[in-house]
DNA sequence: GTGACTTTGTGATATAGTTAACAAAAAAAC
DNA sequence: GTTTTTTTGTTAACTATATCACAAAGTCAC
């Protein structure tokens, strides 16, 4: 079969799990159907962003209609690849890394934490939330045995570059970044950072600089 | 005096925060001056980007010489209102509230959570790192005895809005959702949503349907 | 002091994202 | 079956952001 799919703006991108979670909210509440003007007012996204968002599939809706919730939720499932479970390792097992252990991204989301790693010996050989715990020297050879290419770093940030590079020899392909490091990766491996210390900090800079709320929310 | 001043970018407001911690990280290694190459470099920013950024305050810096760290460290601090503490509530002492709590968001930063609410007896009138419980009870009457106007919200998504609802009327300017919840807020109320079960749903989205890293970084 | 080099600040341009507006299609009402 | 109403899908316009590329203004070496 030819390719993928055409390429998405990156902008809708990230708005496809907020759609399928609201999808399966009202499929859970019993609703059959569903307009982008009601979408909208539950996911806060301008009505005319969302139909534009979902005319990049093709045509999904019926005119005069709507959205058939069952059937957008179907196609959103496999566009989002929620039939395959994706496996992610998390390094760092503090305060940050801690409460992600203990929270179930499961739910509606086929994404996993099933691996924990950390260099404190009172942490090794526990589990947090049903995730076991390995020391640092079984990064590589677990990784490769569990077949996880995407990882969540939550370490102090000093040791979060040599981590980094401990990951890329791992062979991983994405890295999830909570220090306020900026890291140093070949091309081939993607980076978000989510970095919440500045978040807070540009928040406050905006309450105070900017008049009230002309939406603009980081998703 | 006349106004604030132009207003910059939103984009550019929010990385703000971001160059200001790397000035602080040059300055404490007694770094005197710095390009906007450099500064590329440490922050992953386009250097192009970066003088733009700084222009919209004018000219900062020195051609054929780069930016005074000290000056430009001096500047940022007033633009960010760095000498001014920003008190912040957080609502809900969960897995992840008492990670926020347990960290310190003072270095290079002057915002800090003051005080924390849940409404578990467990913990209420108990201390983490510092920060003294309250019951939910004492919301609005401890808000304003403290005025404190920003709050993180870190509560089960089901009380989400109800807990909103208290919040505007204690009078709370602006709102740091963590929960998945979207929240209906009168205009004059800013609202940022970090979700981030949408932000780790969306990464592997884009590990799997996008080329490697054509950079794309979630600040 | 002179010439070579560096680096800014910014027009111009390119790229990305949002939104208004509306014809076309279908549903719903009658 | 006809009319009215609803709501999509998309064209066109707008707004925002990023980047190129280079003159201008300086620094630096000698
Ligand atoms: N906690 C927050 O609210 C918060 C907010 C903003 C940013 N961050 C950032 O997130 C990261 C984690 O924060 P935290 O509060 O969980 O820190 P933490 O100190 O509680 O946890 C760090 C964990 O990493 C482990 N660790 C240290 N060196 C390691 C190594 N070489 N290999 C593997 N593990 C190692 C430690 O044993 C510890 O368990 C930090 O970079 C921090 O700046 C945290
Ligand atoms: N932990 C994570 O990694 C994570 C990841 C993504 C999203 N979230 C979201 O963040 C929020 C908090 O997550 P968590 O894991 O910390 O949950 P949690 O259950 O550990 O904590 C929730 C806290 O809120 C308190 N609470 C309940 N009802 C309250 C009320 N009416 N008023 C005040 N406090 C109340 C509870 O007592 C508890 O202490 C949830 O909405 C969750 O969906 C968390």
């Amino acid at each position: 079969m030819a390719q993928e799919q055409i390429r998405i703006p990156q902008a809708t991108a990230r708005r496809l799990p907020l759609y399928y979670r609201f999808l399966n909210n009202l499929h859970s509440q019993g609703k059959q159907r569903v307009s982008s003007a009601e979408l909208s007012e539950a996911v806060k996204v301008d009505s005319a962003t969302i139909r534009r968002d979902f005319s990049y599939f093709g045509a999904l809706g019926k005119k005069g209609y709507g959205y058939n919730v069952n059937y957008l939720l179907g196609f959103f499932r496999k566009t989002l690849d929620q039939d395959e479970l994706t496996k992610v390792a998390l390094i760092g097992v503090g305060n940050l890394g801690t409460a992600f252990l203990n929270y179930n991204f499961l739910k509606n989301n086929n994404t996993k934490i099933e691996i924990g790693f950390d260099v404190d010996e009172t942490k090794v050989g526990t589990s947090i939330g049903d995730v076991p715990i390995y020391h640092m020297d079984q990064l590589k050879e677990k990784l490769v045995e569990e077949g996880i290419s995407v990882a969540i770093l939550t370490v102090p940030a000093p040791v979060a570059q040599i981590i980094t590079d401990q990951l890329i020899e791992a062979d991983i392909k994405g890295l999830l970044n909570f220090t306020p490091a900026r890291l140093n990766v070949p091309p081939s491996i993607r980076v978000h950072h989510i970095d919440l210390a500045v978040e807070l900090q540009s928040f406050v800079y905006f309450l105070k600089h900017y008049p009230s709320n002309e939406k603009e929310d980081t998703i």
